[in-house]
Formats: C-alpha cells, sequence, structure tokens
DNA sequence: TTACTATTTGACCAATTCGCCAAATAGTAT
DNA sequence: ATACTATTTGGCGAATTGGTCAAATAGTAA
C-alpha cells in the first residue's frame, strides 16, 4: 500500500465507521422518511441526549446528514439519498450469508 | 428501539465495522480482481502476516469472504460480487461531500 | 522421523470508541 | 434582565480494537 492508498483508504474507512454502530444506523433508517428534530430521534431511540447529539454530529462530520436550527430545535435530515444504497448493501450480504451460496446478487 | 430493533441494527453495524478499516478495504478491492493467496494480499499491504490474518479472519467472519488450502497456501477470494456495491456507494457520499449539494445521486 | 514454509492464534500493550454526567451554549419567553 | 428549553461539549472511566511478538498449527519435502 502507498501512502497515497493509506490516505485514499483511510478516507473511505472513515465513511464506514460512521456507519458501523447500530445507534447511528438506526438513526439514518429514520431520517429516510424526512427530515426529524433531535428530540424526536432521541425520544425513538431512547438513548441519552448527549450520546444522541455526538452520534449525529459523527453523522454530519463525515458528510451522511444535515441540520437546519429552527427556534430551540435542530432538525436534520439526509444529506444524499445514496444513503440507502448501503442499507441494500448490507440486506444483500446478510441474504448471501444466510443461504451460503457464493452466486447471489 | 426496541430490543428487536438493537439486534437487527447490531448485526447490521458489524458488516459495516468490518468494512470500517483502511487495509481490509484494501484486501476487499484486491480480491475484486480474483482469488488471492495469504502471501500475496500480505506483499502487497506490506503489514505484519499475523496483522494481515486477524483482517482476513474478521472479513470471514462477517461473511464478505471465502477461503481455500491448496497445499501450504491458502487462497481467499470475494463471497459475494455484491460488496463492490459498498465500493460504489462510498464513492458517491464522497461525491457528495465534494460538490456540497443535496441533489447528488 | 526432522526440517521447512505458510498461516493462525494467544498474550499483551497502546489507541480508539462509547456512554454517562455535568457544564456550557443558544434560543425563546416573561 | 431572569428563567426556561433544546442541544452541544468536555471530561472521565469502561470496553473494544489494532498491532507486535512469540508460540502453535498444518502442510510439504527430504
Amino acid at each position: 500500500m502507498t501512502d497515497s492508498d493509506k490516505l485514499r483508504y483511510q478516507i473511505r474507512a472513515d465513511i464506514m465507521k460512521a456507519l458501523a454502530h447500530p445507534t447511528r444506523l438506526f438513526i439514518l433508517n429514520l431520517l429516510k422518511d424526512g427530515e426529524k428534530c433531535v428530540c424526536e430521534i432521541n425520544e425513538k431511540t431512547g438513548s441519552d441526549m448527549s450520546t444522541i447529539s455526538k452520534h449525529l454530529s459523527l453523522l454530519k462530520k463525515e458528510g451522511m446528514i444535515q441540520d437546519r436550527k429552527q427556534g430551540n430545535n435542530v432538525y436534520y435530515r439526509l444529506k444524499c439519498v445514496c444513503i440507502e444504497d448501503f442499507f441494500s448493501c448490507m440486506e444483500k450480504v446478510l441474504l448471501n450469508r444466510a443461504s451460503e451460496t457464493r452466486a447471489c446478487c
């Protein structure tokens, strides 16, 4: 691996890291249905508010979501519809794992 | 999040975790071109053999790759072509991030 | 059998990630 | 101005992950 490869793959790994947490996947799935306020997200996950806030800030940093402030509330939305592609990719891997055949998709 | 949601998203997060490392992404990319021996993978990454072996075993555990032993060598291959989808998803996110527009893909 | 090669595994330490708590910030309302 | 609400940030300890070394394993060759 050259140094340029290292950087290239590190950037991509950071994107995958942002997806590598159950709560963050849950949040992204919530946002597929449209913009949500932090308090709504918090309510549906049942985690501590500060924990959710940190998950949101990581997702934002990695370019998965965008935010908008209105009054006391902050609303988050997917930045890119293509994020749903990740979910369909995951489902394929799971299906493949279940069937244990090589010709899968 | 219900308990069943938790399990469901944990399983998916584990798949993403397997992809959340630059060396593992590099390995998967290598295997796109076909089966490779551990020694070949090791040579191209330049990491310690035991480190590579652990990366391979994680990728195998998560259902991304399969192995085959022949003589002294172990050959690994992608278990599912759809893994390439993850790469194209990542490229879309990167493009989107670069353009900073919402209508991306 | 012994020696050799390729790969995996276990132990250990360093670095990172996670979640909780308390404090800080930014906006609204009185 | 003060009080209140929503959200973010910083600190800290626990848990997980990553890399290195040495030892173990499995196969081949002599």
